[in-house]
DNA sequence: AGTCTCATGTAACCGGTTACATGATTCA
DNA sequence: TGAATCATGTAACCGGTTACATGAGACT
């Protein structure tokens, strides 16, 4: 099976916003989207392209100063239909990059209820996560002793629930 | 230039344990390390031949039943020296893994005076990160009319900021 | 006897990083 | 006119995922 290829739904949903470069793309990762993510150039121009081929995207040529011409491309609707689909699929939790956070950033205020649907989800896998956390507290540092002999290892859990508890409450203020 | 690859340094840090096998390694990626590192079996085969030849690693052979034979690899002074200079170096930050809490980790309590160092190193570069986020806050939010209009930006942001404040408050309890 | 876990490997592929390469525009 | 930025592409490589493949040991 393939992989996720998650920089195409940023790409869809930065073309959802404006018709954009692929410099104008790569600049999005120095900037707002860099807090989350990040892509160089060399990847976003063979994207386009592939994209532009499966019809999700297409160009049109701009015209700066006398000889230079950018290609702007704009989201078409199978990138708009592919685009909503994934915001309505549920997020992968365990990914090295979150998953929420990135749909989360192309929600507007359009659309209250599916924003509503998506926090109920992630705040109760993210519980599920909590509880696994406190468990393994409980399981591997019951008392002072190990704390001390695995002090990073202690640290490192102590932070993820810390993490997580923090998580959730960001969550709850959605 | 070559990326980083860390996963070597996770298999030393966990060979600098105990002497383990491949499985034993992919295991610790289901329990303990899976908090915050991922590895297949698939990646970490390669990887033990690849450090063998290197002479970072050694194996024995491991008589199991009648037929069976498991191969466990011992740490190597090479491997010791290359664990403990990454130990020593700084940490990169802004990397989609945290390369902070994977030494973290592996620091035992043989090590305050590098643990001191380590975590100053790190308060001071998340406490910049902190401010760099609070100042986009001010740049782009500074009414409550952005916050509507794009509220999942806006949401995102936030979360960047509590997240980077729990992980300052986390980092002062070491 | 059959199923689950232990145990070790390879191959194909994908996503991302680094480096190579070129040229136009803007502004000081 | 020279430097910084805008603008677009390709190539080599690396790290990680998924799938393919095989067999032994433990336990029911």
């Amino acid at each position: 099976m393939a992989q996720k290829n998650r920089l195409q739904y940023i790409v869809l949903g930065l073309l959802n916003i404006e018709s954009r470069t692929g410099y104008d793309l790569t600049k999005a990762f120095d900037s707002d989207i860099g807090e989350f993510w990040s892509a160089n150039h060399s990847q976003i121009y063979p994207l386009l392209k592939k994209m532009e081929q499966e019809n999700l995207i297409s160009h049109h040529e701009v015209q700066v100063g006398t000889k230079l011409v950018k290609k702007s491309y704009d989201i078409m609707s199978d990138g708009k239909k592919i685009f909503n689909d994934w915001l309505e699929e549920p997020s992968e939790i365990d990914s090295s990059h979150d998953e929420f956070i990135l749909k989360l950033y192309f929600i507007d205020d359009k659309k209250p209820e599916l924003l509503e649907k998506m926090v109920a989800e992630q705040l109760s896998a993210r519980s599920d996560k909590l509880e696994h956390l406190n468990q393994q507290m409980r399981d591997k540092f019951p008392d002072q002793d190990k704390r001390q002999t695995q002090y990073g290892h202690y640290c490192v859990l102590k932070h993820a629930i810390s993490r997580e508890t923090d998580y959730i409450e960001w969550l709850k203020t959605i």
